[in-house]
This record gives structure tokens, sequence and C-alpha cells, in this order.
RNA sequence: GGGCAGGUUCCAGAGCGGCCAAAUGGGGCGGACUGUAAAUCCGCUGUCUUUCGACUUCAGUGGUUCGAAUCCACUCCUGCCCA
């Protein structure tokens, strides 16, 4: 299977601009992908991206990872309903440093390596592009009417908002990017998410014009969830790379609730699972569904290929510990090793060690804890049949915690709704 | 600069002097059912609080009124049309 084949299989491919697949067939071909620095860390939207540059890697080419440096302090429009506010400079650089660092985990950056990976950042290049040389160099190569024929910039026309001329201006930018990377880096070849297309082609279209050379490109598409709602997101916002920001068993959790359609989907996306075994692993879940062998199977992958093999394992441990039917787990007997290891990557919380000896309500401890921002959060939650405490349910609000609902004498596990654990352990 | 239409709680969108913490829908959260799923059903959804109640919200400021999201004045912001 060729590259364009195989990312085809994968669901990987939305647009594609002709002649690409002969480019990559033909040499060795630099690509790039751009990522936006509006966070510290990349979340999992990210990584279909990242693997992408992966796959292109494996497959012989040479892969660029641009961090938006200069764009990212502009706004991109593509996607977004409305004007964004600027990120300040500070931010800023802490995002780009930030997410420079976890790119450099995923691909393989060895000098020895012919088309070993490479960052750049757009910054270094339009730092010194003064306004009026970018109007005459780049602006005088694209007309208004172009522009304008974008989605990105039609939609937000046609739209209540409008559009400022900051992040109008954006796709000339990405595309001055493009061809940038083309004259000095010999990078042929832009990549991104559907959202891209029209930054991309402007990219394209500055290369034909100010080059006379050709640029190539194709899309993936923007991750779905079947139940239409946003992908990457759980209650507790967006799902990072960085294990400080999402833990790796929080992480595995995402991955191990997915949706069977999206499971489906996901596990070609997201694995590098041969297609003989994604089959065979889609036939078995088809058999048996409650088993979820593709949720579990993605999971492991995924979060192997993010946080490593010592982490899955952890978090493995962790979920089956919690989610694991009742009388097989029996945190009472527990010794405190085997408790902190069952409960790694759990959030933590601490309680005065009076509060316990003396006895507290428990909502009194939930908010003492800062598991509930306030009394009223925790009753309502309690009333409503949410909260456990060591796995036994509690509903009577005048349950009082004491030194006999301690686990080895000094935690405590409370559950929040079905999928939300707490460890709280007693300080001093 | 001129004309017009607007700015309501997470979003969309009602309300147009007291019965408004503000309809309805969506989203979110919790519960039941399940497979830690989907669909369905039930509850919660401004903040604090033991039901009571208290406090802060309807772009901003000031006013009219016993009483304002609702009326008036000015300001700011957005969209559309004209210049």
């Amino acid at each position: 299977m060729s590259l364009i084949e195989e990312l085809k299989w994968r669901g990987m491919l939305q647009d594609i601009m002709p002649g690409t697949a002969e480019q990559l067939e033909k040499e060795s071909t630099s690509a790039y992908i751009g990522f936006d620095p509006t966070a510290e860390s990349l979340h999992i939207g990210s990584l279909v991206p990242i693997l992408l540059l992966y796959h292109l890697q494996q497959a012989g080419h040479k892969p660029f990872a641009l961090v938006g440096g200069a764009t990212g302090m502009v706004g991109d429009p593509s996607g977004k309903s409305e004007e964004r506010n600027l990120l300040d400079e500070a931010t800023l650089q802490k995002n780009i440093t930030g997410v420079q660092r976890q790119l450099e985990k995923y691909l393989d950056f060895n000098p020895e390596r012919s088309n070993a990976a490479e960052i750049v950042n757009n910054y270094d290049w339009f730092k010194g592009l003064g306004f009026i040389d970018f109007l005459r160099d780049v602006g005088k190569h694209i007309t208004v009417n172009y522009m304008m024929s974008k989605d990105s910039v039609r939609k937000r026309i046609e739209g209540e908002t409008g559009i400022s001329y900051t992040e109008f201006a954006y796709q000339l930018m990405q595309g001055y990017d493009f061809y940038w990377l083309y004259t000095n880096k010999n990078c042929k070849l832009q990549m991104g998410g559907s959202d891209q297309w029209g930054n991309i082609t402007t990219g394209t279209e500055l290369i034909r014009r100010k080059a006379g050379g050709e640029g190539f490109a194709f899309t993936c598409p923007l991750i779905t969830k079947a139940d239409g709602g946003k992908f990457g997101k759980t209650e507790k916002g967006n799902v990072w790379l960085d294990p400080q920001k999402t833990t790796p068993f929080q992480f595995y959790q995402f991955w191990l609730n997915a949706a069977d359609a999206d499971a489906e989907k996901w596990i070609k996306i997201f694995t590098l699972l041969s297609k003989e075994e994604i089959e065979s692993l889609t036939a078995e879940h088809g058999k048996d569904p409650g088993a979820r062998v593709l949720q579990r199977r993605l999971a492991e992958c995924i979060t192997v290929f993010v946080h490593g093999q010592a982490e899955f394992e952890s978090a493995k441990q962790t979920t089956e510990q919690l989610f694991g039917k009742g009388e097989e787990i029996n945190l009472k007997e527990m010794t405190e090793s085997q408790l902190l290891v069952a409960m790694e990557g759990v959030p933590e919380h601490a309680i005065q060690a009076n509060q316990i000896n003396e006895g507290i309500d428990v909502i009194s401890f939930l908010s003492e804890t800062g598991i509930f921002s306030s009394k009223g959060e925790a009753r309502k939650m309690l009333l409503g049949g949410g909260i456990s405490i060591n796995k036994e349910k509690v509903a009577d609000p005048a349950h009082m915690i004491n030194q006999a609902s301690l686990l080895c004498e000094k935690y405590i596990v409370v559950q929040k709704g079905k999928k939300n654990h707490f460890l709280v352990k007693k300080a001093g």
C-alpha cells in the first residue's frame, strides 16, 4: 500500500491536490504541518497531524513541524465564527516552548537520518519582514477577490460578527509560510485539517505566482464524534497530551469511553496497527460489543504512543481497581502501597487531620477537601445520588466522616458520579 | 459621517413596568437502564445557604417609578445599508 492509499484507508484523507500522490511516489518529499500555539500543551486533536507527520516519516519523507509563533499572534479565522482575542506575548512564548517540547517527543529528529524531522517557527522569517515589504512582495500576488472566496472568510462576511482585517490577512501569512518553506527548505507539501484547505491553497497559489513552482497539499477530515459532540472534550475540558494537565489514567479513560461507532473510526486513525489486525478486531467487536475490544486496544495503543508503556500499565491497573466488579476489589483490605498503585493518576485532595479525628459531616467534608466548591453544590450532588465514599453510595447528608472512614488510616476514596474519582489524604 | 436593526443567564432565543433568577430548546452535570456505550426516561443547571432565605445578574452609566431586563437620556459595542 502506498502512503496515500494507506491514509485513505485509515480515513485520514479528505482533500488532495492533483499530483500529490505522484510526487510522493517519485521522491522523498519534504512536507509540513502547522501547529498553533494557542495553549501551553497540545491536546488530542493535534494527534492527527502528528500522526500524519509520523506516517510520512515512516514512508521515507521528511516532516517539518511548524510552530506558529508569528501566525499565533494574529489568529486563524478558519472554523471560528467569531473574532478572537489576541494572546499576549508572554503567554505566546510559553505556549511555543510547550508545544515545541511535545512535538519533539513524537517524531524522529536524529540528524543521522536523512529524513530527520525538523521544527521551524514562522516567527523567524516574519520578524524581519516589514509591513511595506509584505504588502509589496506577498499581498500583490493575491487578489482580495481570491481571499474573499475562501470559506473561512466568506462565512464570517456573511455571518453576523464580521471579520477584522487582522484575521482576514491570516491566510496570506500562512500562504507565505508555505512559500518560504518551499524556497528555503525545498518543502513541497503541506498537510492539515480540512478546515485548513483554504489557507493551504493560498500557499500553493503564492508558490505558483511568485516562484513559478508547484506546491502540493492534502488534508485530513476533522475528527467528529458519533453523538455530534466536540471531539477531545470531557466534563473537565480538553484532553491534553501533557501528563501534568491530563494524567495518563484520565487520558486512557477518555479512549476507553469511546462510543462503538467512533472506536471503529478512531482505531484506524490513532493507532499504527495494520489493516489486517484492525479488521479482525472490528469483526471481534461486532460479535460482542459489550467486551469493547476495540476501545481497549485503541486506548492501549494511543496511551503507549503518547505516554509510554509504563504509564499505560498503571493507568490500566487503576482502571481495573476503580471500575472492576465490587466483590473483586476490597479497598479496606489493601495495603498502603497497593492502594497508591491502584490510585495512580487519580486527583488527590487533602483534609486536615483534626477534622477527621473529630468527625465531620459528608457535606462539609466534600467542600473542605475542595472536591466541590461549595456546600450547596456538594449537597445537590449527594441528594442526587451521585456520591460514593470508598465505593459505597452515600445519600444521607448527615453521614459522618471519621477515623472509621479511613483506608490504611489516612486515605478516603471519593467518587463523584460514575467516572470521577478522588483520593483524599489526611494531612499530617 | 448618515440611516436602520440589535446587545438577555454556557449557546440559541423568549420576555417588553410588579406573578422574573427570567419561558422554551440545545448543551453540561447527576440518576435509572446498560457495556465506565448508544437510545430512552427522571432530576439539577446564577452564587451562597439545612427546605426558609440572602445576595449578584438582562452591554455601561445616570435617570423616571413604591417597583425596571422591561420606560427615558447619554455612552460603548455589533451587524446591515448609504457616504
